[in-house]
DNA sequence: CTGTATCCTGATTGATACTG
DNA sequence: CAGTATCAATCAGGATACAG
């Protein structure tokens, strides 16, 4: 089913907050560690890798001393962003509802 | 961040194929059993009753001998649908976009 | 600065047997 | 039929130290 294509390349923990970081443009590794509170550096760098193969990002160095490295998202990566505001919607309706009914979670 | 709200809601393996399996028409345990391939019941079980807390589905216990049980979509529940369609659909540009490049996965 | 290697822990899943 | 209990296996994620 196309459905989990989907789940397993934005799956892992990080990989929605961190396409949301980069919405606002190109961030260096360390930018990315700061602005995505909570997460190691060796899952981050796991994430991005598996996002550079599912061509969400591109990676580029820059060899200054010491280098740094810039990711920013593809064409095909922004395209999730229509996807994040579905889930991001319905995560809001999906709290109403719950306080509805009781207080939980 | 509310995109995280709902990715904990339909989050678990099969979430999205019981809701998919559902959204044809109410199931009884033992047919989403069958519907859903690769499940366990205590998977199964679990996440039906997750699912009824997060007010997704309904429960209703028919007394017959032996009892049966059918569980629905609520309203909310089938709000579900746009998501997965809008995943769905971005899986297949993915899996185009991929072999665009070379053969993984 | 940008990672990789190693080790560790808790959560998730599954197989199986059992209950009402 | 519709689950629950128990136990074993797997795995994602994190802390830390180290490398280019």
């Amino acid at each position: 089913m196309a459905v989990h294509d989907a789940i397993d390349v934005l799956n892992g923990k990080w990989k929605i907050t961190i396409i949301t970081c980069l919405l606002f443009g190109p961030r260096r590794y360390s930018e990315i560690m700061r602005d995505v509170k909570g997460i190691s550096g060796k899952v981050l760098s796991r994430e991005l890798k598996e996002m550079e193969i599912n061509l969400l990002i591109s990676r580029s160095v820059i060899s200054t001393q010491p280098i740094t490295v810039s990711y920013s998202l593809t064409d095909y990566g922004t395209s999730v962003q229509p996807i994040i505001t579905v889930l991001s919607e319905w995560g809001q309706t999906h709290r109403k509802q719950i306080s509805k009914k009781t207080k939980d979670r």
